[in-house]
DNA sequence: CCCCAGCACTAATACGTATTAGCACCTTGA
DNA sequence: TCAAGGTGCTAATACGTATTAGTGCTGGGG
C-alpha cells in the first residue's frame, strides 16, 4: 500500500519519455540538448503532478551540488542555556542560508550525549552536503585535514591557524578588540592591571591575550597574566600590589568572569570583559562579538568556496566596543 | 595533485578479491556470507593501507534510509528573539534526534524572507529526509495532504485536527491547563472574569478558549470572551461591571498579554496567563508549556512512524501549573 | 532517389556501496 | 564414480540522477 516517493523514471513513464529526458528537462537543460517546448512542458507537468522531489543523495552521487550546507558543532547544537554564545551565530547562519536558497543539515553526531566527541565517522558524514561549517574551540586536526585534502569545501567559524592556514574561517578580531579595551583602561589612568584568562589555548583565548599583552606593553603598563582561579584573597593581594583594574576573558560558561565579578564586588577595582556577558543589570565594559554577522559571512564564504570563486578565505570581523560602567577613573 | 579518495574497488584490486567481497568484509559481514579468516584479514589490511573511508553518499544511496529527519517551520527557524516560544522545542528536537542517531535537516525555504510563506516546493523538499516535523500555527492543508497521502512520515508539533485526524501530532493539553487556571481563580473567590484572546483560530487558541469557557460554565462563573484590544478604558469599564480577574492567552508575540499587563497595572485586578510569559520580575500565574518535551516526543513519534510501529499518533502532554503572584484573593 | 543536415530524443554509462543468488571447487561417503 | 553437502567467493543488480555520444527521423536540395 505504501507508495514510494516518485522518481524520474515515474515521470518519464507518465510523460512518455526516457529518464534521461526527464533529467535533462528538470536540470534546466544546462548542456543544451535539443528539446521541443512541448516535451519540456509535458515533463514539467508530469513532475508537478507526481510531486516529484529530486533525491539529494543520488544527485550528490551522480554529480555535484544539492544545495545543502552542513553545520557541525562540537557540542549539542541547541544548548540548553539560551543565552549561550553561539545561538546568535546560528541565527546568522540560518538567515544567510535562507537568503541563498540553501538548506541546512545539522549533524548531531550519533552518540547522543551532550558533549560531542570528535567523531571521525560523524565528521565524514558531512560530505553529504555541498560543504560544511564547523564550530568549536578546537579542531580535530586529522579528520579535518582529510576533508581539506580532498578539497571538500568547509569554513570554520572562529579563527584557526592549524594546517598552515589551509582552513578557511570567519572569525572575530579579538586582538584588536582586546587591545582597545586595554587602551581604554590606560586612558582612564590605570597603570597596573591583571588579565585573567582560561587555561585553554584555543585561538579565541590566545588572540585575546595577545591583544591585551601587546597593548599593555605599548603603553608601558604592568599587566600580569593570570591563569588560576580568582577569589577574595587574590583580589586583596592585588590591591596591596597597587592593581587598579582587571580584564577577564569571556567564554561560553563565563566561569572566570563570574568568579572575578564576585571577588571584585564591593571593592573599588575596575573590571572589563573581553566580550559581552549576558545582561545582569550593570553594563560591563568590554566589546560585542558580531556573532550573527559571523554566521552570515561564514555561509557566504562557504557558498563561494562551493561555487569556486572565494574572495578572502580568512576573514576577521571587527568587534563593537561597549563602554559600560565598570571602569572608573584613576586619579 | 588531487588524489581521489580510495574506493572499495581499489582495496579489491590490492587484495586480489572482488568489490563485493570488500563490501561484505568491511560491512562486518552482517548477512553471514562464508568467508575465510585469511581473506578477511587481507582485505582489512589493504583497506588500512589505503586509508579507506566509505563514501557516505554512496552508502546512503545503496541502503534505504538516510537517518535524517526534517524540520520545517513556517517562519524563520532561528527567530531573532531568543526568548521566542519555540526555541525550547528545537532544543528538545535536537536532543532526541541526537539520542536516536538522526541528523536534522532544517528546511529554510528558498525565498529568504523571514516570513515563511506556505511554499509548495519547499514543503515537497522535505521528502529528502526519512520523515519530517512541522511546526506553525496553521497547516497548508493541500501540501500536507499530499505528503500524508503518500504515507510520508510526518509529525506536527502542536495539536491539529485537519484532514480528519490523519495528521499525527504531539501537542500540549491546553484545554485542561486552561481549565485549571480558571479553577484556581474560582478557588480564590473570583466570580466575574474576562478572557482576552487572539483573533485567530489556530487550535492552540481555540483549545484554550474551550478550557476557559467550559471551566467557567462548570463553576457558574461569569466569563466573557474578548477578542479586541485592551486598554485603560476597557479595564475601568470592567471594574464598574464587577470584574475581578482577567485571563490572557499567550502567543509568540505576547502582544495581548503585554497590553493587558500594562492596562491592569496599578489597579487591583487579578490576572493570569494561559502559558508562561518570558521572565520580567513578577512570576505570573499560568502554566508552563512543556515545549522541550514536545520536541523530544515529536522526534520519538516520527522515528516510530518511520520504522513502522507507531504507539499513539496523537499525543497531548500535560502542562505544569505555575501558581505565580498575580492572582489575589477576593473576600 | 540519394544524401546530408538538422532535429528530438535516448541508450549507455558513471557515481560508490549493499545485497543476494548462485558458481566453482573440494571433501566425504557409498 | 557419482551424488550430497559444504566452503569461499563473485557476478549481477539495485539505488536515483547526470552526462554525453549517438540513433532514428524528417525534409529539402541535388
Amino acid at each position: 500500500m505504501k507508495r514510494r516517493a516518485p522518481r524520474q523514471a515515474d515521470i518519464a513513464a507518465l510523460a512518455g519519455v526516457s529518464q534521461a529526458t526527464v533529467s535533462v528537462v528538470l536540470g534546466g537543460n544546462q548542456s543544451g540538448v535539443r528539446m521541443s517546448e512541448d516535451t519540456r512542458l509535458r515533463v514539467l507537468a508530469a513532475a508537478e503532478r507526481l510531486g516529484y522531489v529530486p533525491d539529494p543523495v543520488a544527485t550528490r552521487l551522480a554529480s555535484k551540488r544539492n544545495h545543502m550546507l552542513g553545520l557541525y558543532t562540537f557540542k549539542a547544537t541547541f544548548p540548553t542555556d539560551v543565552a549561550d554564545s553561539y545561538y546568535p551565530i546560528l541565527v546568522g547562519v540560518e538567515e544567510q542560508a535562507a537568503a541563498l536558497g540553501q538548506d541546512l543539515i545539522l549533524f548531531t553526531g550519533a552518540d547522543g550525549r551532550g558533549e560531542r566527541t570528535h567523531d571521525e565517522a560523524a565528521i565524514r558524514r558531512t560530505r553529504i552536503a555541498d560543504g560544511c561549517l564547523f564550530f568549536g574551540r578546537h579542531v580535530p586536526v586529522d579528520s579535518i585535514e582529510k576533508l581539506v585534502e580532498s578539497e571538500f569545501p568547509l569554513v570554520y567559524i572562529g579563527r584557526r591557524d592549524e594546517l598552515d592556514g589551509r582552513i578557511p574561517f570567519v572569525g572575530a578580531d579579538y586582538v584588536a578588540a582586546s587591545a582597545a579595551v586595554v587602551e581604554l583602561l590606560v586612558d582612564r589612568g590605570h597603570r597596573v592591571i591583571r588579565y585573567v584568562r582560561e587555561d585553554d589555548d584555543a585561538p579565541s583565548s590566545t588572540d585575546r591575550e595577545r591583544g591585551v599583552v601587546e597593548a599593555a606593553a605599548a603603553a608601558g603598563v604592568d599587566c600580569e597574566v593570570v591563569r588560576t582561579a580568582v577569589d577574595r584573597g587574590v583580589v586583596e593581594r592585588w590591591s596591596r600590589d597597587g592593581v587598579t583594574a582587571v580584564v577577564v576573558e569571556e567564554t561560553d560558561t563565563d566561569a572566570a568572569y563570574l568568579a572575578v565579578r564576585a571577588a571584585v564586588d564591593g571593592t573599588d577595582l575596575s573590571y572589563a570583559v573581553l566580550g559581552r556577558p549576558p545582561e545582569g543589570g550593570t553594563e560591563v565594559t568590554g566589546f560585542e562579538v558580531p556573532r550573527r554577522e559571523m554566521g552570515r559571512r561564514a555561509v557566504e564564504l562557504l557558498v563561494e568556496l562551493i561555487t569556486g570563486d572565494p574572495e578572502n578565505q580568512h576573514q576577521l570581523l571587527a568587534c563593537e566596543p561597549v563602554p559600560g560602567t565598570t571602569v572608573k577613573d584613576v586619579r
